[in-house]
DNA sequence: ATGAAAGCGCTAACAG
DNA sequence: CTGTTAGCGCTTTCAT
């Protein structure tokens, strides 16, 4: 049925092409292009002729051949440290959910915390010409961030805030946050602070946000212990009880991840402490367990589903020449005091 | 200093060909492609003054370009409920890594538990043609089903076991799970047995494997509630109570899901209900929280990463040609019983 | 071991 | 509104 069966390539579909498609419905190989693409170019009767041949044959357009000739792949890749972690785990299900309602695919690529594995898996999709890229945070190797300034390529970062964005910005000051911390413990009358997180940068931030905000009241003191994991919990809890060692009046512990503070909150129940009454605990990100635990968690509240949501916005404004309101966009947080601090 | 430098498409890309590397390099432009993918081939010296010619000119190859050649785009598609389970993450998060040290890179599909997205889903990719298909448990729309077995894809379906597998097929028996539950709560005294889960497809089955095996004791009762949600939280702990309401005998719970269970420990200390002494409480999934919980969570382990890993090494067999040892592989599940039950 | 020629399946420009 | 023509940048035969 072909028009040319010319010797058959390697790596020569056996699907119905454009072509096959042209020839069903009798029109020009493009007409079938534009059904597809610009169906309200086409008269409607044209239109009808090749969907009912598109139906017939059970045709599915190649996009990677798409993607070539118009240089456009519709994917948007994202990194991000994992997966297993909820605070991405969240972002990344609503820009793969928002990006999928405009017919964009996300490509899935994890550091797993190293910044070396960050430059790789974005070199790998640039390769593959994706239309735009989302990074987790604002530390990347020098290479990468002139990497991408030079393609041109749309790039949002997100989870956190400051002032150089490569490009796009979607996050919030995790600084701020820490401060935030401090700020409330400190005026729910607690003064020896312990913080309670990984070796992970933004954790790292929160930790120097906390311990800035502690420096400014006398008589406050900051306690802190990096376990070996970037977001550890098993770790974590030990970590708790050398915390409490080292620092008997420690009065509140500042954790970096509601997972970890759960788990906190557990391990005073075995430990026969009072929460908040001998220890108060305090979380961040307001996960689901947060507002389940007994006592109830008091956390920060950041907005997962906001950055993620936000982040497609901006990436399918640019790409489709809507105006950018705000190339950097603060979503900031919320402190939500409940029962545990 | 292109060699035929035609009017610039619009679609033209202003970044350097393989062309423009041959030329620098001195050498035709299919010695590039093999100076990249089949390096073997050269003469050390030949690959030598390519590659640095890649260097001096820092040369992105186009692997759209490469995919429409050589028709393989080394992508692969996974299509889950959502990520923002635990359950699921944890298998992306294996399966993606695992994909990735082999060059293959993972696109990412949710179905926000709904059948008729799946489809919608997979159809995209087919459309991308990846070189392979991750599907989330045995059940899809017929007409999906057919797609994919017509279209010869490799397909690999995770997370349940079956008898009839589209094609590969990684995963354990929900159903046994459940029975393993009942058996090992039955053996522990509790003759009340209540089932908090969702309406997904794969609890559903667990509660199914629960009944059937309370059914073969006298004096076993099941008393289940579906709470409104896929995977809830706090409509659970609400069913928790509701549960304990119609049933004041109730002795033992088998929760969906290791985070619920931990959502239900916390509620039966609000209520002053000891854990296992006036209930019990068993989870699923054997999540971080569950040995991190006062008291540590009875549970079934189920192995996440291995069911992404195993995916992962099935597919690569087979599109790069090796036999595949098992096409249907049962991981099985372990009963992990600790403190609450 | 290297090269020349011929597409992969589609979209963009330019007509008409 | 529809068609013709010319590639997108690479990989694959097949030849040397």
């Amino acid at each position: 049925m072909r028009n040319t069966p010319p010797k058959p390539r390697a790596g020569a579909a056996s699907t119905n092409r454009m072509e096959d498609v042209a020839l069903e419905a009798q029109v020009a190989l493009v007409t079938v292009s534009r059904a597809i693409n610009h169906p309200s170019q086409l008269a409607p009767r044209t239109l009808e002729k090749v969907q009912a041949a598109i139906q017939k044959l059970g045709y599915v357009p190649n996009l990677t051949a798409g993607s070539l000739a118009s240089a456009k792949t519709r994917i948007i890749a994202a990194v991000v440290p994992t997966i297993s972690n909820s605070f991405f785990s969240e972002t990344i299900e609503a820009l793969a959910n928002t990006l999928d309602q405009h017919g964009y695919q996300l490509l899935l690529g994890q550091t797993f915390y190293r910044e070396a594995n960050e430059t790789k898996i974005v070199e790998a999709f640039l390769g593959r010409r994706v239309d735009g890229i989302v990074l987790t945070g604002i530390h990347h190797e020098k290479t990468l961030v002139e990497r991408l300034k030079a393609s041109g390529i749309p790039v949002v970062e997100m989870w956190e805030h400051g002032p150089h964005p490569i490009d796009m910005l979607v996050g919030f000051s995790n600084f701020d946050a820490g401060r935030a911390a401090a700020r409330f413990l400190i005026a729910r009358g607690y003064r020896q602070l312990g913080y309670l997180g990984g070796y992970e940068h933004r954790s790292q931030q929160r930790l120097q946000g906390l311990r800035q905000e502690a420096g400014q009241h006398a008589n406050v003191s900051v306690h802190a212990i990096e376990t070996a994991s970037p977001s550890p919990i098993e770790n974590g809890v030990a970590s708790l009880l050398e915390l409490k060692k080292q620092a008997p009046g420690l009065d509140a512990v500042f954790c970096s991840n509601d997972m970890l503070a759960a788990s906190a909150i557990y391990e005073c129940a075995r430990q026969n402490w009072k929460v908040p009454g001998d220890i108060a605990i305090m979380g961040f990100a307001d996960l689901p367990i947060a507002s389940a635990c007994h006592p109830r968690l008091t956390t920060i509240r950041v907005h997962r589903k906001a950055m993620g949501e936000s982040t497609a916005r901006l990436l399918l404004d640019r790409l489709q020449g809507r105006p950018i309101a705000s190339m950097a966009q603060d979503l900031g947080f919320d402190v939500i005091g409940r029962e545990s601090a």
